[in-house]
DNA sequence: GCATTTATTAACGGCCTTTATATATTTCTC
DNA sequence: GAGAAATATATAAAGGCCGTTAATAAATGC
């Protein structure tokens, strides 16, 4: 009643409607929690079985696939490497396809059970389904309208993003997010990207919004995918800066000398994390290289932008006791005031519940066409 | 009937209604254009007598009015120089109140004619109508909650806004991004400010969006008020230049040379865009010192957010014709694509006009509550 | 006068509200 | 502890608003 404004006979007559057509369940013992007297109000549930969607993340490094019912409970998922880094779009496409009936048998869920599904790709999606030509990524993603990868195995309605807008509305759903009508995600794996939500709403522009090339202008930045594989390359500046021997650390007594066993070239990002994390200060020292580039990045987003919150996401998150401390610390060296920083607690998981999220929309939407209650 | 999805028979009852109560007017005689056979339609037109709305641009060095009947056809219009720049922000509001009763009587409209008021100020403005602070421009501007700064005179509703907001809801409603959902106005003046709308809805975050200090970070742009005063840059750089003996036009024949009478040093903006419009290689040198900042300015802006459009106004916008083929060729070395570059048609008056607007917007919206048709 | 187009009126119907009544449960009371 | 009172909801019925379609009237060109 209070979220349609309609009165009491008309949502009861609504409710027994969509009982009748399945879309809904009535509770059978609201008893437990019956602290009022009078006559127990019936309670109705979306009828999750009633139908399901898929999720999809077609990562540059891996598959991820999930299957969720229409209250967005994870039913099945599935996560698998790619065998071969360099396999083409239309192969990968394939072997998710392949994926996807191995989910749908799992969970025991008929294909035609399946409202729409949703897709994360590690590049932008034009509103024609194809996506900005990003070969050294995908080789051939560009060259298809992804709106059809499925087909003609499935045909649910399939719709695709970028895996940084997708993972942006993740967020906002079930991640640090929620309630958040302004906030930029920033996306680190293989490459660096922003989903960018702005009074609510997911900005696109002509589809490449939130790609983050032009940040080489920015001083003291240089080559953007380095921030986006930020942990990786807390290893390669702590080694190379090791083997030059420019860092104290590795003359001295330190956590971080004694994590990588006395030989400071094999030194990676997790000993560096750790190291930070029980307090050494050449730790910190290495950490700073890379937030201050990140902290950069993050300064012109923000007062572009002026979003509530920025999270991080990708490989970064899991270190974000360590690395939001110190980019708050060079944000405040660069800039007066800076929205919050959050680091995302979805563990990678956040473009493929976007993803879901999405179809869940897509699949609600198409109810509403054919009901219009 | 083709708006609304209603029939034509609801569609009269309304316009009779409104009729009625004076919100519009029948058009006596629709012969002129009568070409069909059959009874003639009745013609209604707004009636733009029945309301009025103010426009106030606050700006730095001047103050701008305009009164506009509901049609948006501007009835009167004044805008007078600051008699003093460093004036502080209550004396300025109470000349602007003072010149609207100017203008009303000017145009012989009463005061409770007007429905609602706009306002454009030079800094961000947060929701609950207080400046971020900026003394630099407008001393004691944050202080005041500037809903009320037409109070105790006039009692409208007033709106107000960042003019770099307004200039982009300008150049949208009149200006050259008609129909451009995804448009960033770049409004130079004193400062430089950017007006963001993506999705065809003004970008505001917390209330700064579109400022512009951060671009300090980017490589080789520098402070970006000096960006912001272009024109009073070229002048500038041209004279520096030319004191150090570091451009061939002051020692050889050039039309700048000619133009500024020999004497280089006396070089202003206005010489240099001249100059390049007869197609002066000297000019153009000078020109690509300043649109060689501004473009990276602009690449930033584009990459992140991928607008269809982006426009300049203000100082500049004048100098279109020249400075819009220049910061294409200068863009074209950053980044493969980038958006549209535009220069507004509005001379000087988009924040004046973007108040307009928003002012109609609030009347029209108060006519909606008060006559749920 | 006829075709054409629109205005105007009238009848109808859907959707939702309000009102009234019935029902299920808790709490009070003896 | 049984029955009455109180409470909150379900259900049914009546009514009204808003808009539709259909039918009729009116104004114009040919």
């Amino acid at each position: 009643m209070e979220a349609t404004g309609l009165s009491r006979p008309t949502v009861l007559t609504v409710c027994d409607e969509l009982l009748r057509l399945g879309w809904v369940s009535e509770m059978e013992s609201p008893s437990g929690l019956a602290l009022r007297s009078g006559r127990p109000s019936r309670r109705f549930a979306l009828n999750s079985a009633a139908g399901y969607v898929l999720g999809i993340d077609l990562g540059a490094t891996k598959l991820q696939l999930c299957l969720s019912d229409l209250a967005g409970t994870i039913v099945a998922e599935r996560a698998e490497q790619w065998r071969d880094e360099h396999l083409g779009a239309p192969e990968r496409l394939l072997i998710a396809r392949q994926a996807t009936l191995e989910v749908l048998t799992q969970a025991g869920v008929e294909a035609s059970s399946v409202m729409a599904a949703g897709m994360a790709v590690p590049a932008p999606v034009r509103p024609d389904g194809h996506a900005v030509a990003l070969e050294s990524y995908l080789p051939g993603l560009a060259a298809l309208d992804l709106r059809l990868a499925l087909r003609p195995d499935f045909d649910w309605p399939l719709i695709v993003d970028n895996d940084a807008n997708l993972a942006v509305i993740a967020e906002r759903w079930r991640g640090v997010a929620q309630d958040v009508d302004d906030v930029v995600v920033l996306l680190s794996g293989e490459r660096l990207g922003a989903g960018i939500c702005l009074g609510g709403q997911l900005i696109r522009g002509g589809g490449s919004a939130g790609e983050m090339r032009f940040l080489e202008l920015v001083e003291g930045v240089g080559n953007t995918d380095a921030i986006g594989g930020m942990c990786r390359e807390l290893g390669a500046v702590a080694a190379a800066e090791t083997l030059a021997g420019e860092r104290p650390w590795s003359a001295h007594d330190s956590e971080l000398l004694r994590l990588c066993g006395g030989i400071p070239a094999a030194v990676d990002a997790e000993m560096v994390i750790n190291a930070a994390r029980k307090g050494d200060p050449a730790a910190y020292e290495v950490l700073e290289v890379v937030t201050e580039r990140t902290a950069r990045v993050i300064a012109v987003v923000a007062t572009l932008l002026d979003p509530q919150m920025i999270v991080l996401s990708g490989g970064p998150a899991g270190a974000g006791d360590v690395l939001i401390p110190s980019l708050d610390e060079e944000l405040d060296g660069l800039n007066s005031a800076h929205p919050r920083l959050a680091a995302s607690i979805l563990v990678g998981h956040a473009p493929l519940l976007g993803a879901v999220r999405v179809a869940l929309d897509q699949a609600f939407a198409s109810l509403l066409d054919l009901n219009p209650a």
